[in-house]
DNA sequence: AACCCAGCCAACCGCATACGT
DNA sequence: AACGTATGCGGTTGGCTGGGT
């Protein structure tokens, strides 16, 4: 990046050269004052490109290349709590810099939330649909190869459906709202080649997936969900074998919110479970800790989802 | 082979704050 | 106290690069 020279100051990357001059002076010299330092040193640059080259990328200790998993978890709960303060969070970490930080969380954490259908600016589960409008294409793909939201998970749904039994009126009704949501969301972020591939499906195929994906549907199944019977409420029967991401533990509370948190450092697609909430009877909830083959419903969109996600089209 | 495009990341810019006079 | 300068910080830019067409 060879900008053109400013008032005789050079700008732009620097050469070998450059960077020799001035690791040699400070050995020599110390830092001091920077502008002077420039000038005594023989740089044709300002001060403040001589710090930022030296702070950034000269300085011993500065470590180069990808960051750990330890490095990554760090810098996620740091971000977190802080927000966008990179100086406080490359505090934490020794050898690495705020902009590296800044470059990482705004390129790689970035697309690796998306993926998890995740805020990359809150870390919390995508539910703001202003977010949406100000992603990319390639990120709208991203997003919707992802696991969208936990209520794509047949197991959450019955896990929510299983805390109505002790939930109050308002948690439900954040429920249903999270639902429309997650119908809204769908709407916007299913590519068309997604959409296209529906067309292979059968009629009833289609059906189901409605009835799933329509919030006043949903609410009925949840509510079908509440009369089975308080025998099979057992909430010792759920174990979750998928990992997903962790949807709002402040609203919907149940087992199916701890120790659930994607681990996974890829960006592996998260598998769908296959259920069919019409055909739910005892026998498969006594099963639930398994993921029936024969529920086509969700096998039809596991597959789907997977063949969006092997085509790797970007739309255009 | 040539072109296009998106991602990466070093470096720049502008603002806020600290510091010295 | 007021001003000028240096430094710190976070957002943004733009050249480079590799993959796709």
């Amino acid at each position: 990046m060879v900008k053109s020279p400013k008032n005789g100051v050079k700008k732009g990357a620097w050469s070998e050269q450059e960077d020799k001059i001035l690791i040699n002076y400070i050995e020599k010299h110390g830092k001091g004052n920077w502008p002077t330092l420039s000038k005594q040193a023989g740089l044709n640059r300002c001060g403040k490109s001589c710090r930022l080259r030296w702070n950034n990328y000269l300085k011993p200790g500065i470590k180069r290349g990808g960051f750990s998993e330890e490095e990554e978890a760090t810098i996620i709960a740091l971000r977190h709590e802080l927000g966008n303060k990179w100086s406080r969070i490359a505090s934490q970490l020794p050898g690495r810099t705020d902009n590296e930080i800044k470059n990482f969380c705004n390129t790689h954490l970035r697309k690796k939330l998306l993926r998890m259908s995740t805020n990359p600016q809150t870390h919390k589960p995508i539910t703001d649909l202003n977010l949406l409008g100000h992603l990319s294409q390639a990120e709208h793909q991203l997003l919707s190869v992802s696991n969208l939201h936990p209520f794509m998970n047949p197991y959450n749904l019955k896990a929510a459906a299983l805390s109505l039994q002790t939930i109050n009126g308002n948690e439900l009704i954040k429920i249903q709202i999270q639902m429309q949501i997650l119908q809204k969301m769908l709407q916007i972020v299913i590519p068309y080649p997604l959409q296209y591939t529906l067309g292979n499906l059968s009629l009833d195929q289609l059906t189901l997936l409605n009835q799933f994906f329509d919030p006043l549907q949903a609410q009925s199944m949840i509510a079908d969900f509440t009369n089975i019977s308080p025998l099979l409420l057992n909430q010792q029967q759920l174990s979750i074998s998928e990992p997903f991401p962790c949807f709002d533990c402040e609203i919907i509370p149940g087992p199916f919110l701890d120790d659930h948190h994607v681990k996974d450092s890829e960006y592996s697609l998260p598998s769908l479970v296959s259920v069919n909430p019409e055909s739910f009877t005892v026998n498969q909830m006594e099963s639930f800790t398994g993921a029936p083959d024969n529920c086509y419903v969700f096998n039809a969109w596991e597959n789907l989802v997977e063949e969006e996600a092997s085509r790797a089209v970007v739309l255009s």
